[in-house]
DNA sequence: GACAAGCAGATTGTCGACAATCTAACAAGA
DNA sequence: TCTTGTTAGATTGTCGACAATCTGCTTGTC
């Protein structure tokens, strides 16, 4: 009897594709910060009706990557440097908890999917791929989340992914050069294998330092740009209680 | 002429009440976890059409206290210890996080919403209102993230919070008894108001172990009685990416 | 009696049309 | 010229109906 493990098929409505369709658009930044959805036209060219394109963007409003404002539209959501810098400093402190939960739990199985993750950020890097480079480097560095075994922990992380992702994804649209050719992740994989917690937590903490400082940087420099020619001045509340 | 701040007028969409009125109900226990949510039923109790009402409900997926099967229905999420734990464990986390984020922005408006907080909690005590205890609390205890000045922290709060006054309704449910007469968060207003940041971080850690020890148990004994009718064993993917 | 096929009934997903609201352009009056 | 009222167009919010899917029961067969 073979103990097979069947995965959950695929989920088959029009809604749970056209928001992969649309996260990704905006992930990847083909949907800039400040734009506006016209429903119609996006269901016009997805051949969808309106009904299942409105409920995929209810969900990636509450995703945090959209922001609604009755009667006027939906907008991707404007990137500030605050923003940043608050995403910023709340992943150090997830990425230290992360890595308590996860010490004790690493095992084979975590030390060859650290490699396979580490791995696919290398090939990304090798193809100069910086859209699949961005997302194979989240990806590596989910890990400790999904290791974790604390649901609640890796949705706020998942939630906050989408965020950096869009972010550097910005970044990247902006200063078209291809990411650092030496590999930034060595010294994390090989403390996520060591036995000092410490020094990974720590690790952790600055390697994250010298990717948002580059980005931080330039989110500041945008700001100068954008404050002129500032779009809605409604305060859009979303989630009112 | 007088510099007089108007706030942005309320969300008049039958979407967002919708939203409100489904949390409330949720929250508060009128609907209980596991339950199946019937679109024809509920959207005909409100006399709104179900488009603004799966609208809605896509949204408290998102937020976390619905979980949608495809083609099954949408259901109140089930509690169980682990979540539970889950969700305490991080909030330490948090809190420890928002306490030295807010600890230098405190003013005299700080004090004072404080206070204010606090005494809207013992009213509720007064009043036997344990529902209105529970969201008092709750409030009160957020005051150092809504201060703390870290958008993305104060969402993530928000999100836990859902949860954790769904955990504790339910738990008020069981035991009808009203909380402790005592008011336990005297030494909690009072350490904010302090001088020893440390010392307000270790206490918010242990008034909450109080709190949840009792709650975790409840949540464990649940599962006994549970475990035997479990309903839904298909694996309720709704956030694959 | 056990089991598979097939058939209602109910429920969710999707569609196209209508109503409510916003925006911008234009006209009228001080 | 500036302000105010009006109107037309576009866009979002909502509705009622239809299609796709699931569930449980019935039926027929062995």
């Amino acid at each position: 009897m073979g103990k097979l493990d069947f995965s959950p098929i695929a989920d088959t409505t029009r809604r749970a594709e056209i928001v992969a369709l649309l996260r990704r658009a905006i992930l990847t930044g083909q949907l800039e910060p400040g734009q506006k959805l016209n429903e119609l036209r996006i269901a016009e060219q997805m051949r969808v009706s309106r009904a299942p394109l409105r409920e995929a963007m209810r969900e990636l409003v509450q995703e945090g990557i959209l922001t609604s404002i009755p009667y006027a539209g939906t907008f991707v959501i404007d990137v500030t440097a605050k923003d940043i810098d608050d995403a910023y400093s709340l992943n150090k402190v997830l990425d230290e908890f992360a890595i308590e939960l996860t010490w004790k739990l690493r095992d084979e199985r975590f030390f060859d999917e650290l490699d396979r993750r580490h791995e696919a950020v290398k090939q990304a890097t090798r193809d100069l791929d910086t859209t699949r480079q961005i997302e194979t480097a989240l990806q590596l560095h989910g890990l400790i989340y999904e290791w974790a075994d604390n649901s609640v922990l890796l949705e706020t992380w998942q939630r906050l992914t989408s965020r950096l992702q869009m972010y550097f994804a910005l970044h990247q649209h902006a200063r078209n050069e291809p990411v650092p050719a030496e590999d930034v992740h060595e010294t994390y994989v090989r403390l996520l294998k060591g036995q000092d917690m410490r020094a990974a937590q720590r690790h952790a903490r600055e390697h994250i330092d010298l990717d948002f400082e580059e980005l931080l940087a330039y989110a500041r420099s945008l700001e100068q740009r954008t404050s002129k020619g500032g779009r809605a001045d409604r305060a859009g509340r979303t989630n009112s209680a």
